[in-house]
DNA sequence: ATAGGTGCAAATGTTTTGCTGTCAA
DNA sequence: TTGACAGCAAAACATTTGCACCTAT
């Protein structure tokens, strides 16, 4: 039984476990501070002056890739516009990229919920879901007969 | 009474509709594809075929700050990394910027209400919580005291 | 008339990549 | 031994900005 379609199909190659890639993996788990991929950087030049940032995202890349850690990403790629400036949830299919409005009431509840576990004050969210939408489900029904 | 708290403090200069202006918006307005600024640009140079696309960033700028339009922001700025590879919630303060993992039960359910939304497949969901934190929260008490 | 806006091009800042030498397995 | 990985620097990329000219008000 084949399993490609696993997204957790991590790990599997021959991956060495440089000195770098360890100092890298160490500084990211002793810090709740979701670091840049700069200030990594910066701190793993203290123990390894010569690394390289490109070493860092590299790295970083292999990290993800093994789900060893995760990524927010504010960065990276390019922004999307919304003519619509009314809050509303988005649904982003992994498959072709198209970004969907989700038409669901607001969970303005999760709010108050942030509120007390955090101790601040929460003014807005922002929910985006993941997945693969409905032409592309579809079209992966078709292949697959 | 000031309101220079007022978070909605849009409009209020002297904004002129210039033709660029009210094309990029018109573009924006008639699509729900959440293009990017490129694809906006592009679509803009056939109306008018000397437009800038520094024009274009600029004019979607004052668009945001007049809340005319959003962005869903997966550019600009930098990626940040979380050692935790574990599904969590994030609160991002607008005064200081840090990250915080948010320590709330995961809303599983809202995938399912997504799922019937969109008629995809949802395998995943990104809760990000703005506001101010804590500390900040603390700080701006004791400066207006 | 004039402050705000434009086009153009150069600058910025983050992330990626090509190349060559190095090191973990 | 050798293929994955490092360092370095250049490239790529989206986005911003300085400047001189233009135009909506």
């Amino acid at each position: 039984m084949k399993v490609s379609h696993l997204q957790t199909e991590d790990k599997g190659k021959n991956k060495r476990m440089t000195k770098q890639r360890r100092i890298i993996k160490e500084i990211l788990c002793s810090t709740k501070s979701h670091p840049t991929a700069d200030w990594i950087y910066e701190e793993a030049r203290k123990v390894l002056p010569d690394i390289s940032l490109g070493t860092v995202y590299r790295n970083l890349q292999v990290l993800l890739s093994e789900n060893n850690i995760q990524e927010l990403s504010y960065g990276k790629g390019y922004s999307r516009f919304d003519g619509n400036p009314h809050p509303h949830y988005h649904f982003v299919c992994k498959e072709c990229g198209r970004v969907f409005d989700v038409e669901m009431p607001l969970a303005d509840f999760l709010t108050e919920a942030a509120a007390q576990a955090t101790g601040g004050i929460v003014e807005s969210h922002r929910l985006e879901f993941a997945g693969i939408c409905r032409d592309c489900r579809r079209e992966a029904k078709i292949v697959n007969h």
